[in-house]
DNA sequence: GATAAAATTAAGGTAAAAGTAAGGATAGCG
DNA sequence: CGCTATCCTTACTTTTACCTTAATTTTATC
């Protein structure tokens, strides 16, 4: 039914030079009509009314299928603090050219700040997520692994602009400035 | 409606383990469902009743695009660490003129690992990759291995380039510099 | 200026991983 | 059916990187 020809010499002809993927929308459902379009080799074939989720939900599928790599996006889990990029997939800290590493804890309260930045974070709920075991009695050593961060991420360690400490609370990431 | 318990959180465990084809064929065709399934990641969606050929199309469309022919396949089924190369597809590890081969254990940890590249894998993950059944008291076993992939395709395997270990965490393949 | 909170430092302890060797399983072959 | 070679697992010791402790100094707030 298109104005010059029909769809399904098109998809044939297409189907000879190319393997792009194909999805067929189409008023007609008749039952013929659908297995000719698969049969000519469309990936998909969806009939008016449809839902437009359903439809991108075919397509996302569709193209994983055909480009693969569908890895959950690494690109997310990272946290840019000027221009030093922490990346906790795979725990490194690149800034310019030079690459430092993560430790365990440290990963663990960059992490749980990280998902707050910009919000107080007590030490306790530090604590408690680097810590699954009873986590008191451990504000002293929490203290020396914010050092060691601030050694890593700050450009001065000693007076600090993005791992902030708020007296008598936690401990804060500053948000993007 | 399955008899012990549902076919939607089937999918989803499945998933997370395997990218075999999944084709769901419900008696369902409620919207919501046919959306649920498709998110979760099933490559497509028939209600009965349905059409014999049409059923087979489909699976045969699927099948193409999984295991078909426009697979580059040798180069994305290898591995590059400086020098030495791995190649999946036949279990060898080529460095200059001398052959190694990898044993099953072996290629499955390395080809985890492959596949997350520059990403720390834990050691979890890694013994569920490698071990189908239970995948727990495996760790030491897994160290054995690591050592001996060490040994095949480091320099020198005490002080490891490529296959680094992330204490407290599991290992990564470190990225191609 | 007093006081409590946090920073800083260095040393030591500790659990995680490395390393090694020997025993068991398994598959291939005669 | 047994023999052999290869691979996998277990068990144990050693090493090391990270974590913790502890004691001193600095900083912020009242």
């Amino acid at each position: 039914m298109l104005p010059d020809g029909d769809g399904f010499s098109l998809i044939r002809e297409f189907r000879q030079h190319s393997d792009v993927p194909v999805l067929i929308l189409s008023a007609c459902d008749a039952d013929d009509d659908r297995l000719l379009g698969l049969g000519l080799g469309a990936d998909d074939y969806l009939t008016k009314p449809f839902l437009p989720r359903e439809l991108i939900l075919r397509i996302n599928n569709i193209l994983k299928r055909v480009y693969g790599s569908n890895q959950p996006a690494l690109e997310r889990d990272s946290l840019l603090l000027g221009d030093i990029l922490i990346d906790f997939s795979s725990g490194l800290i690149h800034s310019g050219k030079t690459e430092k590493s993560l430790t365990a804890k440290e990963f663990a309260i960059l992490k749980k700040l990280s998902e707050n930045r910009g919000n107080i974070v007590t030490a306790d709920s530090i604590c408690q997520a680097a810590w699954e075991d009873g986590y008191y009695g451990y504000e002293n050593t929490l203290m020396v692994h914010i050092r060691r961060l601030r050694e890593k991420i700050e450009k001065d360690p000693s007076h600090p602009q993005y791992l902030l400490t708020v007296r008598g609370m936690g401990y804060k990431l500053a948000k993007d400035s």
